[in-house]
DNA sequence: TATGAGACTTGATCAGCATCAATTTCTATA
DNA sequence: TATAGAAATTGATGCTGATCAAGTCTCATA
C-alpha cells in the first residue's frame, strides 16, 4: 500500500457531504484530523474479515465494493466516486468488514480514525444528522434492489437501470455506462452473456439506442419501465 | 387508527438498544417525549408515499415491513420485533416512506417526534452512535440478502436462512419459522410452492427433520450451507 | 501500426423455478 | 367440536436465463 501524506486533504472535507455544511473554521478542524492516502489501481483498501479503525472518504478516483456470497460468488455492491464513504460497519460496530474495497483507477482518499469521528459527533451533532441521512438512504437504496432481484426480471432489472442513469432533471436522454458490461452483470446479477443479449434485444423493440460501446440514447423511458 | 395515550412507554425506552444505555433519570426525560400508540392486527402504521414526524419503536406484537416493486409485486423486507424500529427513512430525509409497515398482531409501539429526536441527539452523542451502529448492521444484512437473490440458489437461500434461524449459541438444533411459509416465500423471493417443495427436499436428503408445521430440527448444519 | 489480452457477441443446450390447477391439511372461532 | 377459510402440498407444463463454446471487436501498449 503506498502512503503519502500531504497537504491536500482539503478537497476531501470540502467535498463531501457530511461535512460541506459546516463553517469554514470547523472544517479546518476536520482538516486536521484526517489523513490522506492514495492506492494505486487495483489495490485493496480493505478485505473482508479485516478490522479496521477508519472511515474512509474518496477524494479522486473510484472504488468498487464487493461482496462473496457464501458460496464464494462475486457481486458488486456498488461503484464509490469523490465524496462517498465506507467502512461504516466495521468503524462504528467494531467488527470486521463485510466487503472488499479495491481502487479501480488511481485513487486518494482520506480516512478519519474512530476516535476522531467519535469526538466530532460529540462536538457537532449536525455531523451525526448528516450521517444518519446517508446511511438511511443507503439501506433504502440496498432494499430497492434486493426488491428488484427477487421480483423483477433480468429485463426489467436492466430497463430500470439504464432509467436511473439519466440525469434526474432529465435534461439528456443519452446515458454512459459507468462500467464494464462484466461489472454490470455482477451489479445486477447476472451474466455479460445475458446482458448483452438483453441490450440487443431492447434496441430491436426500440426502446433504446446504442451510439457507441458504452453509450445509450434512451428512446421510449415510459415502456422501459413497463416491460412485459 | 386507534390510539391510547397510557403511561406505559417505559418498556420502549428501557427495551431498545439506542436507549436502554442510558442512566435512569436520562430515560425518564426520554419517556417524557415519547408517545405511546397501538395498532389492530392489520392495521397500517404507515404506507409508502406517505411522510412522517416520527421514529417508530415497537414496544409489544410484530410489525410486517414490505415492500412493492416497480412492477407491483410484493416483497417482504423485515419483520419487527420488541425493540427494533422503523421510519428512520423519511424522518431523517423528509422524503416520504418506500415501505408498508403493517401490524401482524395486536401491537404498541413508542413513537418520537423529529424535533425530540434531534434534542435528544444534541444532548446525548452516544445515542448517535448507537443509531449509527443499528442502521449499519441493517445496511449489512440488507446487502447480504441482496447478495444472496443474485448469487444463490433458492436452495441455498433457504438453507442459509435455517440456519441463520438458529440460536448463535448452537445451543438448540431446532428451529421454529417465524412467520407463514407464504410470507418467507416473499422474503426468500420465490413462491409458496417452491418453498414447500425445497422443505420437503432437504428433509429427503437428511439435512432436516420436519417436527411440526413450523418447527424442524437441523440435522446437518455444514451440508445445509454447502449444497449444489 | 501491429499485436495480444480482455471485452463483448452469438449460438445451442438445459436446469431451475414460476405458474396454474387441484387437493389436502391446518387452525381459529362459532 | 364442527366448519369455513387459509395455508400448505403435489402435479404438470413452459419460459427465463445460466452455462459452455467459439467466435469477433476494441484498445492499450510495444
Amino acid at each position: 500500500m503506498s502512503q503519502h501524506h500531504h497537504l491536500s486533504h482539503r478537497g476531501c472535507v470540502r467535498l463531501v457531504p457530511i461535512f460541506n455544511h459546516l463553517t469554514e473554521e470547523q472544517m479546518d478542524e476536520i482538516m486536521q484530523v484526517v489523513q490522506s492516502t492514495t492506492y494505486e489501481k487495483g489495490e485493496l483498501i480493505y478485505r473482508a474479515g479485516e478490522t479496521s479503525e477508519v472511515l474512509t472518504i474518496v477524494n479522486k478516483g473510484n472504488v468498487r465494493i464487493y461482496r462473496l456470497s457464501d458460496s464464494g460468488k462475486e457481486q458488486l455492491v456498488r461503484i464509490l466516486g469523490p465524496g462517498d464513504f465506507t467502512g461504516e460497519l466495521a468503524l462504528f460496530n467494531e467488527t470486521v468488514h463485510e466487503h472488499y474495497a479495491e481502487a479501480m483507477v488511481n485513487t486518494s482518499v482520506c480516512q478519519i480514525s474512530r476516535a476522531s469521528l467519535q469526538g466530532l459527533l460529540e462536538k457537532y451533532p449536525a455531523i451525526a444528522m448528516k450521517l444518519l441521512q446517508t446511511l438511511s438512504s443507503r439501506i433504502d437504496e440496498s432494499e430497492q434492489q434486493a426488491t428488484r432481484f427477487s421480483t423483477e426480471s433480468t429485463d426489467q432489472r436492466l430497463a430500470s437501470y439504464l432509467v436511473d442513469l439519466m440525469d434526474p432533471e432529465g435534461k439528456s436522454d443519452v446515458v454512459v455506462l459507468p462500467m464494464s458490461q462484466k461489472n454490470l452483470a455482477s451489479y445486477l446479477g447476472t451474466t455479460p452473456e445475458t446482458v448483452s443479449r438483453k441490450l440487443k434485444e431492447l434496441e430491436e423493440m426500440n426502446l433504446i439506442k446504442r451510439l457507441s460501446t458504452k453509450k445509450f440514447k434512451i428512446l421510449d423511458e415510459d415502456n422501459l419501465l413497463f416491460l412485459d
